[in-house]
DNA sequence: TTATATACGACTAAACTAGTCGTATATTTA
DNA sequence: TAAATATACGACTAGTTTAGTCGTATATAA
């Protein structure tokens, strides 16, 4: 419950050790599943989805790999986050609007606030805080 | 990812139903299961476990039900989810240390940080907050 | 041309969440 | 004291989500 997924851990570890061993270079990522024991394959697919949503960019062929582009250092966890899995909510109706309970709810209000207050504390972490370690 | 469970909600929903429902006579799960469509052996479930953590009262037998302990209207959401649902974290190394990556882990830090920043949020509301409606 | 590395979709396994069932116990009222 | 009502509690099942695997295609350096 309330837990991140290990899609956003393991991008969350890329973009840090990418950031930290790059030197200009890409970084494969056979290097950083070697490095941290990730499952190759699953953290292929992560990393490509950075690069969909422009956190990284991506080198094919030999000694190619992943570069951060400095441009999205500012970018925040919700951006991150929301790209990776979807819409953040604490509840169905903070994303959806399909629960059979609307009509009747009765806590939906101070759940939207609690939701919102979550939220921001994700928009106000960005990736330079992670990368720096805080 | 990050969603409460619905036996936090349920328990929610029953808190603010018994309180504005009562007039110290107790309510029974069945009543609020009506009310709100909850399958009532689940509510009952998370009604005694409300109970057990001293959070309401019960009465047992004909026009039994359940009860609000005032004294625990201040009680944050914490106390709460986490008698219900067991430690809260974001990534398993703020729970139990058991995480295989622990060595290695180069965000450990910032997560731990935003790990407390979720759960003040959850620190900061009390049950009177949910109660009322914010 | 070969080896390396990303790209992408379909599939399976594992874990967690939600819901059900059965049985026991307490208490009010007739 | 019998019947009806309602909580107490544990075991089990179903459903959903998350994690991980596999197969195939494509780009590029040497
Ligand atoms: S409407 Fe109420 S019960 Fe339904 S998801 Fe929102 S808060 Fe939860
Ligand atoms: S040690 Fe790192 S990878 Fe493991 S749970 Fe903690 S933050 Fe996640």
């Amino acid at each position: 419950m309330l837990k991140l997924t290990k899609t956003v851990e393991y991008a969350l570890i890329s973009m840090n050790y990418i950031e930290n061993n790059s030197n200009g270079k890409p970084v494969s990522a056979k290097s950083i599943s070697d490095q941290f024991s990730i499952p190759e394959e699953l953290l292929a697919k992560v990393l490509q989805k950075l690069v969909k949503y422009k956190m990284l960019e991506s080198v094919r062929g030999p000694y190619g790999g992943y570069k951060i582009k400095t441009s999205t250092k500012n970018t925040n966890l919700v951006y991150l986050i929301e790209s990776l899995e979807g819409p953040i909510g604490i509840v169905d109706c903070s994303i959806s609007n399909d629960c059979s309970l609307l009509d009747s709810c009765n806590i939906k209000s101070p759940i939207d606030s609690i939701n919102q207050n979550i939220k921001s504390v994700f928009e106000k972490t960005t990736l330079k805080d992670i990368i720096k370690g805080i």
